[in-house]
DNA sequence: AGTTAGCACTCTTGACCTGAGAGTGCTAAT
DNA sequence: ATTAGCACTCTCAGGTCAAGAGTGCTAACT
């Protein structure tokens, strides 16, 4: 246990870390008033909080810096959370109603936000849906033996294919077809248009249910993760050393392809998790904090998260992730998803 | 005026500064066999070149390095180009005819093979039309009251935009609509929307036809131009100072958004330039060198370039960017347009 | 008991130096 | 015109050193 006193003082300690990025000693914690003990005391303090490994030492005689046990302890019971303010959230909201393509750009522009907001990567995945299904499909003439099969399906995805022409076509032509498969097939999962398609269909329309419902299944991992945020999270001091820089580019880049959120996202809806360095599973992120939230509804489920060095404005950052993510659930469902 | 020795030996520095990355000593041309002479010849040689500008010295003692002007003469005058391997070519092309979404994806997909075949950033600029016109809208209802407008123009693009309702409809009214639409719409640009919708047509309709007039001449920079390879490219030594790459990330990044190949594009179609240095009038590119091709028919015109530091392999970068130009115009004219 | 002044001790950091090594530039000989 | 030879210059890595920042401990104080 601890004493009051003692998380006072590292409550101080993750405070100044995380704006200075250097270990802060004792001398500097008397600076800050509030205490009213000399330097000497807080050395003894300091002491005990290392011995119960709240702090660390980087040498003999530097300051101390927050361990990743400090960090979740002042996340559990000492921090007060920032509240995002009602200009910050003007400006957000301002923004993402601004966005008028598909949900596409809008998750893409929703990671920029973020990282933009509390200085760190962003990341953002699609929501998913248990399965999706087919809500239109259009046909459209690109030349006389190409056409564009744009689907549309009801978690989101809009999706579009070039399509060589087994013989020429016209616009008319490709209208009929496409009323045709709609009719047959909308509603409908990838497996349900696999077995519709068998029936009462021309070879070519068979060709196109298949395409159609490999786009419907369609997962690749790349297209569901949306990174943002990287080169403002690199203006940080962590990053220094050009070896720990190209490394954190490589990791992220890699992680931009199986995503690493899935196993964090088992909280229920709205709770955010904060996962601090060796916290962390993956070996490789053992130096990164994520500050990671569920967004979505009943049916549909995606994940918002923060990722940066351990030294993380956490009080920033959770408010705000959790702050995006109620706030994509809720466009999500104005949008009817 | 040179001699030919002169120039044989400024082509050796150039070949052995690309690959090392170091001053290129006397010594070290030498031991390259080929010359039968001593290194205090090639010192004797090497001066001269430096008096006529083609290559610097860093300090007194050290060897030579290239200057903008020498990698000029070399681009110009010695160098032999090495040629695009049959099997580069193959997976080059496999990779292309791999993908099955629309224009951008296939643009960004190109620029990321273009930047992991020369090792270095590569940028695609999206074909551009005299003036784009509709080639085919659809409305697509996604709930009560919002429907997805997808909009395919005669340039490639297929842009979306979720609309919201005035009245709840059904698919089958938005389908009419579309159908009314597209006949009064289609093969039009811009202006000629604008004036079409005026008669005819009810409200939402009308806002209809707006919105369809600015997608068609919307022309985003951000959305016009594909970067990629930021993270290859800083692998080179010339950015193991931390300023030195997060300045390279941050103009790259600024680039993105000011398509900065406008200038250089004025060439004919099939011909690439080559901009080393010094010789881009932008401050700032100073210490980066670009090899341009425009890529095309006779309607649309885009570029691909290849963004690097001066010291670059010109040798392979030149005919590989030439390649994947003239392989994009290609395969642009098969899909139509 | 807890607090604190004082001081020895440790470790970093930056500055300065130094010697080795790499290259050049020049001179004089070929 | 070429080249051997050598003095000269500059970098670079390593080492030393002093200053400074902090701690940890002890002994005194409240």
């Amino acid at each position: 246990m601890i004493t009051e006193r003692q998380a006072s003082i590292l409550g101080m300690v993750v405070d100044e870390y995380v704006v200075t990025a250097e270990p802060v000693s004792s001398r500097a914690l008397v600076g800050q008033r509030r205490l009213d003990v000399s330097s000497a005391t807080i050395r003894n303090e300091l002491a005990r909080l290392e011995a119960v490994g709240y702090v660390t030492h980087p040498y003999t005689s530097a300051g101390r810096v927050p361990s990743d046990q400090g960090y979740r302890f002042y996340v559990e019971a000492l921090m007060s959370e920032d509240p995002v303010g009602l200009d910050e959230r003007r400006t957000v909201e301002h923004q993402l109603h601004q966005v008028s393509g598909g949900l596409d750009e809008w998750l893409s522009l929703t990671a920029m936000i973020l990282s933009s907001l509390v200085g760190n990567v962003a990341v953002v995945t699609r929501p998913r849906t248990r399965s999706a299904r087919l809500r239109n499909a259009q046909l459209v003439e690109l030349s006389r033996d190409t056409s564009l099969l744009v689907a549309v399906m009801d978690d989101g995805r809009v999706r579009q294919r070039i399509l060589p022409a087994t013989a020429p076509t016209t616009q008319e032509t490709l209208n009929e077809r496409a009323h045709r498969i709609n009719r047959l097939l909308d509603g409908k999962d990838a497996a349900e248009i696999r077995a519709a398609a068998t029936d009462n269909l021309d070879a070519d329309e068979r060709d196109l249910a298949g395409v159609l419902a490999e786009i419907v299944e369609e997962q690749r991992i790349a297209e569901e993760t949306f990174v943002e945020g990287v080169n403002i999270a690199l203006r940080q001091p962590e990053f220094a050393d050009v070896d720990r820089m190209l490394e954190a580019v490589g990791q992220l880049q890699a992680y931009r392809l199986r995503s690493f959120l899935e196993p964090a996202v088992d909280g229920s809806l709205g709770s955010t998790r904060v996962i601090i360095g060796s916290e962390n599973a993956d070996t490789g992120m053992q130096d990164w904090s994520m500050v990671v939230s569920r967004y979505g509804g009943e049916d549909a489920v995606g994940a918002v998260a923060v990722v940066g060095p351990t030294r993380m404005a956490y009080q920033r950052t959770i408010p705000r992730v959790r702050y995006v993510a109620a706030l994509m659930g809720q466009l999500l469902q104005e949008v009817g998803r």
